[in-house]
DNA sequence: AATGATCTACGAATGATTTCGTAATGCAAT
DNA sequence: ATTGCATTACGAAATCATTCGTAGATCATT
């Protein structure tokens, strides 16, 4: 298993991955247009992120194609668990409890969605 | 009541505000000790993120004495959520529940903190 | 008032990210 | 094969954040 370090994708990369863990393995074309129904980006800076991607590992290229086909490289729940223990640092001097409770304060979360939570919690209780 | 727009403090910028937020209103020296705690940082540099933050009205400034007293223009708690909610999207495409449940999974959390979550659902189930 | 310490102001170097123009290549349809 | 279109590759400009050097002003001490 190899071991290279966490490189923590920048705000243009992960909309990219976004979109490709969302949808699968995509051409360039099929990211930039799903971007542009966001925001206006042209076809070559998609692309130009998207191969510097390749560079960092952050995705899979297959070029057997003349259209290239990219696909993550990185899982969404490591990346974002990464991502959230950075956030956690800067923004909220590494209190979990206190970015949970303004998440959960601040946003529609359904019944549902509360019962989850509480139930991991107890999972959580009871594991010690 | 003024509508500007919420301009996301960079890295450098929540550094100084975390110990704005901690210490209260402080001189340049005062906040470039601080940092100088935690890591290397010129006082000029300092200086000059502390100056580009009154341009954007992240701080006030007095500048009656000589050396300027510096003060936090946004709460924390506002600051936080905000930064928060740019987060979820970002990372999270919005989903709170996901970022809850990554943050207590990894992160140790104590008892008393998972009681108080639970607290706050509990309050936030009986709301509606 | 001269010296030294401390402060602010300013500008500019550095480095990273984002953006896109241009050129070259491959494919498809005539 | 030629034309036209979509794609990749490359490089460089534009933007942004971070860093600090230098100069000039203010203050305290002698």
């Amino acid at each position: 298993m190899s071991h290279k370090k966490f490189q923590k994708p920048t705000d243009a990369e992960l909309e990219i991955l976004q979109v490709l863990w969302a949808h699968g393995p995509s051409s360039v074309r099929f990211v930039n247009d799903q971007l542009n129904a966001i925001r206006k980006i042209g076809y070559t800076t998609t692309l130009k992120v998207m191969q510097i991607m390749v560079g960092k590992d952050l995705v899979n290229r297959n070029t057997d194609a003349r259209t290239h086909i990219y696909e993550a490289n990185v899982s969404e729940a490591e990346t974002q668990s990464k991502l959230l223990e950075n956030f956690l640092d800067t923004a909220f001097r590494g209190s979990a409890t206190r970015l949970v409770m303004q998440a959960l304060g601040n946003h529609q979360t359904s019944r549902q969605e509360l019962a989850a939570i509480k139930n991991l919690i107890e999972k959580i209780e009871n594991q010690e």
